[in-house]
DNA sequence: TTGAAAGCGCTAACAA
DNA sequence: TTGTTAGCGCTTTCAA
């Protein structure tokens, strides 16, 4: 063991650990340098492997040494100070409870931010506004390069005043007025394509359920459905538009209206009202995908992935939300003129279609 | 507006923001000092309210106004580097993206931490040991104050060498050495908890549907089941207790052993073993819970919550492991002589439990 | 009541 | 090739 400066009065001695907490302050650039019998810039200069500036092959071998040994960790926060750029970004999250959604936001965005060299500040805000206020401060305050503002549902958002004084991106959400630059999910495409699984199949007279929450999936998704049936030829039928509450019980209880309407096939606002209709239908004697195809949206993976059958659905890029938000803000990906980049939404194909009785499928 | 030192190449004029990046270097004490015409002091006083140190009411109304005027934002790093300690608290998840679980606990160890003053530093690793290491790292590099190391499911974890260089508590896992302090689910009092919810009805053959897989949850639940029966003054019977695999496709493929048993209950290893054996059982013309009383584990709210009917369900603590975990690292709770506290699963009733043929539900 | 100055751990000129 | 030194933005004695 090399002799260090061993100054101050809470010096216990001893090796390594005393009982718990850790309560040694963490070991310096400084005391690395006098154990190894170097100044502190040469010290710095073999961690950050400098190209200029070469260290003798001797000195460089004695520095790592003392490092090991004295189990030396940087000082991130020091490093930031100096060279002036913290490299956090701010994450804040509406919902990281709930669903999965968030989660896999957050995932995304960290995958690319690490890629980056990035450190995420996550902040949960449940929603709350004095919580996100508050957030949004300590991101602030710790000069992040950047905040990602996240929803767990696609949905338009105010702003929050104090997000302006930093570059910011909105995830899964959008502002009202131009300027902020968003990352969403394509839901025209969305619907677009949850009717095109469909009508692949041959059906031609299908249900949409839609939610009965005004958002950009409501709207977005009946269009791209409405879409989808233009191209094949089909005229659209408001009848077969149909409003349920977006869970179980909404899917439940749409289940007569949705078999009034004589359809072979449905596409529901989500999962969970998929769900909900798979009870209904079963409930009526109805059998998925023989008497009624059904198309769920969300791909939630405890959900779509299980139900009997397994249900064909679109999947919500979440992930993908992430890392392009995060790209965006780094200035790795553009927005383009609408501010708004819109993200695919991939169908996902399992069980719950059949052929309609007395159809060809379409081939493609 | 006042004069401040206006010096650097890049400082372009105008007042508030340029177009995006917000490219102006934070604004610092010393500005704020010299806009007020007091020294940095002076403002660290009235910023920080010390107790001592009486500020003219005068003075301090200036320098609040520099304040305001030029948005001034303390920097946490420079603060935290000053006062020798961050306020930072590392947690890092093994799977964030997949099931809401792991935010659940990051919204319980955030809300504690939080109401403490301090801040998240959270990473998801998604089981991959090389992120595992790369975010203690980073952790350890920006000094927390201590890690939170968590996972999705109850289980034994190796802990990762570098976790020893801080404070570091398990949740929701514990290691096999004695030493680490971990909290954990109650696996022992849930299963009971999941076996009184039928006995209380009446309920006195009652099979359990355990996971294939190896883990705290597997052995203390089934402990808890057979604990409960005894207090019933019921006798175990091995061919009660089935295997199945953890997820509704297992739930499913039991369903006939489970009606072998002629059970007129059933104990299943989660919500989604749960929903796989509604699934069997209708396929069979079984009713829930007429004929067969069904009770999950998790409470995972998409399922448990909008089953037909409803599940009762025992409920996983994670919000709370979240909060205890963080209460534990910050000395604020105990974990006494075994190095562990067990949190309580608490019994969530809903509707699929009924009274059995001939039997009248027991009162307590 | 206020200011001057030292220093937290580090990087980056600039010297030697 | 290596060392000295001046800060980064802040808190905190210690003087005034």
């Amino acid at each position: 063991m090399t002799e260090s400066k061993n100054s101050g009065p809470d010096d216990d001695k001893g090796p390594a650990s005393s009982a718990r907490g850790r309560s040694r302050r963490p070991v310096t650039l400084r005391e690395v340098a006098s154990a190894a019998g170097v100044s502190v810039s040469t010290v710095s200069l073999v961690i950050n492997e400098k190209k200029n500036a070469r260290i003798g092959a001797e000195t460089r071998q004695r520095v790592q040494a003392a490092i090991r040994e004295l189990g030396y960790r940087p000082n991130a926060m020091a490093k930031n100070l100096v060279e002036g750029n913290s490299r956090f970004i701010g994450l804040v999250a509406d919902a990281i409870a709930t669903t999965p959604f968030a989660g896999q936001i957050i995932h995304g965005a960290q995958d690319e931010a690490w890629k980056h060299g990035y450190v995420l500040l996550v902040a949960n805000t449940e929603a709350d506004d004095d919580a996100e206020a508050e957030s949004i401060s300590m991101m602030l305050e710790h000069k992040v390069r950047g905040i990602l503002y996240s929803t767990w549902y696609h949905r338009l958002v105010e702003v929050p005043a104090a997000l302006t004084e930093t570059d910011f991106v909105l995830v899964n959400c959008f502002a009202a007025e131009p300027g902020p630059r968003a990352v969403v999910p394509d839901e025209v495409a969305g619907g677009r394509a949850a009717a095109e699984l469909l009508l692949r199949q041959g059906h031609r007279r299908i249900a949409f359920v839609n939610t009965t929450t005004p958002s950009p999936a409501r709207e977005g998704r009946l269009r791209g459905y409405q879409d989808a049936l233009t191209a094949a030829g089909i005229a659209f039928d408001p009848a077969l538009v149909l409003d349920a509450q977006p869970d179980q019980g909404g899917g439940y209880e749409i289940t007569d209206a949705v078999l009034a309407q004589q359809v072979t096939g449905v596409c529901c606002h989500n999962d969970r009202v998929a769900m909900g209709l798979y009870d209904g239908l079963r409930d009526r004697g109805q059998r998925v995908p023989e008497d009624l195809a059904v198309v769920g949206f969300d791909n939630q993976e405890v959900i779509a992935a299980h139900l009997r059958p397994a249900l064909s659905t679109v999947a919500l890029p979440h992930y993908e939300l992430g890392v392009v938000g995060m790209r965006v803000l780094l200035g790795l990906d553009q927005v383009g003129d609408l501010g708004r980049i819109a993200l695919d939404c991939p169908p996902v194909e399992r069980d719950s279609i059949a052929t309609p009785p007395a159809a060809t499928p379409i081939k493609r």
